[in-house]
DNA sequence: CTGAAAGCGCTAACAC
DNA sequence: GTGTTAGCGCTTTCAG
């Protein structure tokens, strides 16, 4: 019947529908962006925006992309209030700012919502992860495994939670290794290619001061291997060094850079697939949910201590 | 008036002003989606995505995310239909193919659309694309003078229509320098680093017709350059290449590699521009148009004849 | 120029 | 079960 009518030239209006049943059908992703400059790599949305695509059109639904401006409060709940959309996927949440205000008043309004790659500092805010403090972990003991000693640890500035994760899990390993995290060399970068070119030059100049390195991910370790051999330090000769989401650069870098897998397809998916059932499930307000998933430690040349 | 009725919590509601004007506000965007294979670069479709997230922002409009099936015809007249969506824009549309029969639907029935990166065969598309011609040209002029005489050239797959423009400006730029067409050697790759990595074996087996590349693309390209060096062949030293996109993976290439800059954003931009202007005008039919953005020549140490 | 009313295409509730 | 109708929140039209 419904067949017969398409024949016909009859398709449903779904905004018809989603008029009188008061539910967009979409759901909303929003997104940081950051014209010319590109402080998160195009890989992580990416492929977090095609699990999300996956999911959502498995279960019908829309996908609304939102660009949110770097600075500046975003309003997440306009596009609730104008029924743009049903449930929100946020990405790129920094803590402790004007993001976060935003999303505290989804929660107060009961707007179903979930943040994807970091968690903000509320629990109450539903959030989907890679375990970043069992990577980072599993990057201190592959070092250690090496023969390496002396760990210095580059990561991203600390208003992301995955950064936290990170230096959580670094200092636990490097103490159930039976090292002293006092002994660390800590540097902070924001996660480009270019923080860790700069930061090369710092390491350079302590390079007594380690002989292996964690860097919070791939960019940032992909400078420092460009800057420290600017200055004839050799990764997989002179020191190693570990990085962080498997990027396609981490593949093609010289030597290919030894790194912690994130799951980025999976994490969209899981937080789409979690929040379209609470959607489904008609509940008036979505308990909050946490999901962690694994990462795997891809080793290639950079840490592999040379004899 | 609005403000103050905003203050007391009210909001207009979009779907109902939608189903009353007959316009969902939103624009349509489709891209291929390759589950765990990534033909085209991610880099390619963030650019685009983000040049037209911001021109349809600025609109006021909603950027809906459409991820098709890699194969089997796409249903781009769908979302039309129940009203979703006021005009499409289409990524990574191969010639001759379901995809196209799908946008001739889309034409037939006076839909707005526009394709980018791709132009599709029939002029009466309207289409947004970089000059590859110009920009393939560019690329073997540069070659030639830096004194590189015979010249390989490793296309794409010639259902997509920049494969096509990179082959016609080479052939006129090879003419155009005086060297004979009959003497380039031609191999065809599917625009992966891995087909790059295969393509160098045939490359290194040929070694002695070639004395530089050009290649359709940054990922080929590079492919090449590490299947070539595992044979003991180093670019810039004993070939010249060239490759195409400026993607980040050409800058941290060991030599980096020479390119062609691919206005990625503003092709995203502009067609969102043109597309929503015509949605504004109100006219019944948009007339199809056509855009070529320039390109740029980005010369690396790849391309630099060892003396 | 201001204010009332019709109607968009569906779904859901209700009557038959 | 099947058929009818009210009504969702806007915009547009038409009357005052």
């Amino acid at each position: 019947m419904l067949e017969a009518a398409e024949a016909l030239g009859y398709f449903p209006n779904a905004i018809a529908k989603s008029f009188v049943t008061q539910r967009s059908g979409n759901i909303g992703v929003s997104l940081p962006s950051v014209p010319n400059v590109r402080l998160f790599s195009t890989y992580y949305f990416s492929e977090i925006l095609s699990g999300i695509g996956f999911e959502v059109q498995k279960h019908g639904y829309g996908l609304l992309l939102q660009f949110r401006e770097w600075e500046g409060k975003p309003d997440f709940a306009l596009p609730f209030h104008t029924r743009k959309i049903d449930a929100s996927l946020i990405l790129g949440v920094r803590m402790g700012g004007a993001e976060e205000e935003a999303a505290a008043e989804l929660e107060r309004e009961g707007m179903p919502f979930c943040l994807i790659g970091s968690r903000g500092s509320s629990p109450s805010f539903s959030a989907v992860d890679a375990d970043h403090c069992e990577g980072t972990g599993k990057a201190v003991r592959h070092l250690v495994e090496q023969g390496f000693r002396r760990l210095a640890f580059v990561n991203g500035p600390l208003v992301y939670s995955n950064s936290v994760d990170r230096q959580q899990g670094f200092e636990a390993e490097i103490k159930r290794q039976g090292l002293d995290v006092a002994d660390v060399l800590y540097l902070e970068g924001n996660y480009s290619r270019s923080s860790g070119l700069e930061l090369a030059a710092q390491l350079y100049a302590q390079r007594d001061r380690f002989d292996a390195i964690v860097a919070g991910n791939d960019r940032m370790g992909i400078g420092i291997v460009q800057g420290l051999k600017e200055r004839g330090m050799l990764a997989g000769n002179d020191y190693g060094i570990v990085g962080c989401d498997d990027s396609d650069a981490s593949k093609i870098l010289e030597p290919p850079l030894t790194t912690v897998r994130v799951p980025f397809f999976e994490m969209g998916r899981a937080a789409a697939s979690r929040i379209l059932e609470g959607l489904k499930s008609g509940e008036a307000r979505l308990e909050p949910f946490h999901e962690t998933l694994p990462t795997e430690l891809i080793i290639r040349e950079s840490s592999l201590k040379a004899r």
